[in-house]
Parts: C-alpha cells; sequence; structure tokens
DNA sequence: CAGCAAAAAATTTGATCATATTGTGGCGTG
DNA sequence: CACGCCACAATATGATCAAATTTTTTGCTG
C-alpha cells in the first residue's frame, strides 16, 4: 500500500501535498505539526520536514507567530501567478509538441474524457485531480524538470483557492480548452498549442479574481 | 550578532544559502547533514528543516540514496532557466519601473558602480554579491512577491555554477546591460527596463552554456 | 452585586537536542 | 569477483525546554 522504500518525510509530504490540492484544507486553516504527527502516527521531525517543504513550495505560509497555515491569496497574487503559469505552461506545452506520440495524445484524450464526465457530475474533487491530471502528463512530454517544477509549485500555491471557487460556482463554469490543446497537438503545431494552454490557464487564473471579488 | 530573534534552523537556512550563492560549495559537492551540523554546532534536526527547503527551491539536490550535493546542471538546465529567467525578471523590471523614485534609482546606480570597481579589481566574490544585490534591490520594487520568489529560486538554482563560470573566465567576461537597465528606469520606459533585462539574463546563461560546454 | 479588564496560571504547540534504529557504501576475505 | 562484515551517515522518536495562546482568577469600577 503505502510505499515502504520512501523515507517517512517523504510520504508525509506527499500526502499532504494531496490534501492541499485536492484534499479539504481549505485557506487560512491552521496546520500544526503535532497536530499531524499525531494524525499521520509519525514522529514530528518528519513532519516537520514536509512542513518546511511546502513553505518553500509557497503550499504553506509561516505566519510570523510560529504558525504555519494554508495560504489565502490576493488579486495580485494571481496576477502574478496568470503571468507566471501563462509564461511557463504555455513553454511547456510547445516544448512537449514534438515529443508527443499519437498514443500519448491518445492517452491525454481519455484524461480529458474523464474530466467531461466529472464536469457533467458536478464531481468537483474529480474535475480538480483529473485537470491536474491533464496538465501534468502533458508537461511531462517537455522533458524540462525545471520549468515543471516551477508550473507544479505553483499550482500548489492556488490548489486550495482553486478548490474553494470550483465549490462556490460549481464545475460547470471551469474553462476548458483542452479541445483546442489537444487539437493542436495532433496537428503538431508547437505554437498553437501554446497559445491555447496560455487561454486556459488565463481563463481559469481570472475566474479565481472574479470569485475571489465577490466573496 | 547573529539575529537572536528568528530560530535556528531558520539561521542555517540563510547560512547555507550564501554559502551557495557566494561561498565555496562547488557543484558536485556532497553535503552532509551531521557534517553541517558540527561545523554550525548546531542540533541535526534545524539542519535537516533547512536542507529540505534547500532541496525544494532547487539549491541542493537528492541523490536518492539518502545523498544530499550541490547540483551540477546540464545545457538544457541552463536553457530552461534561460527561457524563465528571462520571462519573469523582465516582467519585475517592468513591474518595478514605475514605483521607483529618483533615489531608489540613484541607490541602483551606486551598487552597480562598486560591482564595476570589483569588475576592475577581478574580485569575483565581491562581482557575484553586488550583481545579485542590484538585481535583488531592483525587483524589490515590483511588490510581486510570487514572482520575486520564482525569481530567488532560479538564483538559486544556477549560482553555484556561475560561481565557477566566473571563476574560470574571470570578470572581465561577465555581462552588464546595468546600465541599460539603469537609463530605461531613468526615462520610466517599463518595456525598454524589461528589454534590457532580458538581454543581460540571457548573455548570462548563454556565457554559461559556453562554458560549460568547454569543461 | 454585576460586569469588565487585566494579570496570572495552565494548556497547547513549537523548537531543539540526544539517542536509538535502520539502511548504504566501502573494505577485506574467501 | 562475489559475498558478508563493519563503519558511518541518515532517519525517526521521545524527551525537554521555551514561547504563545487560552482560560481562569482576581480586582476594580459603576
Amino acid at each position: 500500500m503505502s510505499d515502504t522504500k520512501s523515507p517517512v518525510h517523504e510520504q508525509v509530504y506527499h500526502t499532504l501535498k494531496s490534501q492541499i490540492l485536492f484534499g479539504d484544507l481549505v485557506p487560512g486553516q491552521p496546520v500544526t505539526i503535532q497536530g499531524l504527527a499525531d494524525a499521520l502516527d509519525v514522529g514530528m521531525t518528519p513532519v516537520r520536514e514536509a512542513i518546511r517543504r511546502l513553505i518553500s513550495d509557497g503550499a504553506l505560509v509561516f505566519q510570523g507567530n510560529r504558525r504555519v497555515s494554508v495560504p489565502l491569496i490576493s488579486d495580485s497574487d494571481i496576477d502574478q501567478m496568470k503571468f507566471a503559469r501563462s509564461s511557463i505552461e504555455s513553454e511547456l506545452s510547445r516544448r512537449a509538441t514534438p515529443n508527443l506520440s499519437p498514443a500519448d495524445i491518445d492517452e491525454l484524450e481519455r484524461i480529458d474524457q474523464c474530466l467531461d464526465s466529472m464536469i457533467a457530475d458536478g464531481d468537483i474533487n474529480g474535475y480538480l485531480r483529473l485537470n491536474h491530471a491533464f496538465h501534468k502528463a502533458l508537461y511531462a512530454h517537455a522533458h524540462a524538470p525545471i520549468l515543471r517544477d516551477l508550473a507544479e509549485r505553483l499550482w500548489l500555491r492556488f490548489g486550495p483557492s482553486l478548490r474553494v471557487v470550483s465549490g462556490r460556482f460549481g464545475t460547470q463554469s471551469m474553462p476548458d480548452r483542452h479541445k483546442d490543446i489537444i487539437a493542436a497537438l495532433r496537428e503538431g503545431d508547437a505554437n498553437k498549442a501554446a497559445l491555447a494552454t496560455a487561454q486556459d490557464v488565463e481563463q481559469g487564473m481570472e475566474l479565481m479574481i472574479g470569485a475571489l471579488a465577490s466573496a
């Protein structure tokens, strides 16, 4: 079940990462080391290490007085992430395009079809997971680990807030330029894939700005 | 002397960060937890936390088998960083431009003059510190903490390798578009400042590609 | 006497360390 | 050259100390 080979702090890190991206951690919610250590039934040293890593990722914030919590993000934050994601993720799509085999694209399309059914069902968690899976699978083919890390880091930042937004407005309103992306990939048109990705990203971020404004 | 208010793991983090950017840590060099704990005369828990953070920053790499070392970077890495730095740092310059007072620009110019004297003296460490200080001071005015973090993270990645390159070729060959940047800032021309920054960044990264090719 | 405010005690949580345990790489021997 | 033993470094825990928050108590005022 749990990967017995990887060290505990690694497992804790991935557990928390999933919780942040897809779990129930709400922006602003405090996170306690001892609470996590008890909940996961491990010592506090591994929890500490995982938390430091996540703070460095921007997935958690250090509140000054020794307190750690899930970040609340501002309009300015979203604006910055919109720029950074748009730049980096469109480049990832551009670089991935020539490396994708037809079978790879089929796989992406399969993920996207699952995603559509999640949207139809209003399954927010499923939507979030598969949307992430789609982008992650695409970017894996860019063979650009540094750019991918930068992108992944940004996802960790806006993950919890995106979940709140999705929860408030439902999955219907979420952006989905994935069809455009897939079409561009099939044509082997890297620039078109990059553009479609940028639009997907920007629509997502704009939705968040609107949602936070009405909060 | 040492900031008694901040926790030890924080101090260790900043100490290591400086060592990585300006110190004697060579790419490929292994880093041991106990070695650092002994050297800094602290327990290993804080050292562990600092190291996890730096790994997340990309400033150190986890070698799989419990080994941690200073990263060796490839041509592809530099290419990715060239793209990411160029995008992000030019945007930081663009955003900083309208926020800079004449006094702020004077301050930047002062840093750049110091930098020139370091180049003249062939003082590599001084060059690295002041080059970093120049960019950091400029980006601080962009009021874009997320973009700044992304940029800072990238500096940590290429820092050790840049030092090696500087050491091999001397400070004469290092790029310096700072005069162009300052001129654009004085004109209040954000796009020109962004362009000059992109050129500064790209020249730096290209120098590294050349240097690593001849290694 | 009631209500509020400030101070003090208690509880909770974080930070650090010392120590036990486990896994890895190196070295010698068959 | 392979196999097993040894030393060292990393991992993880629990204990201990310090800091902060919360709760309780106390004292003052209306």
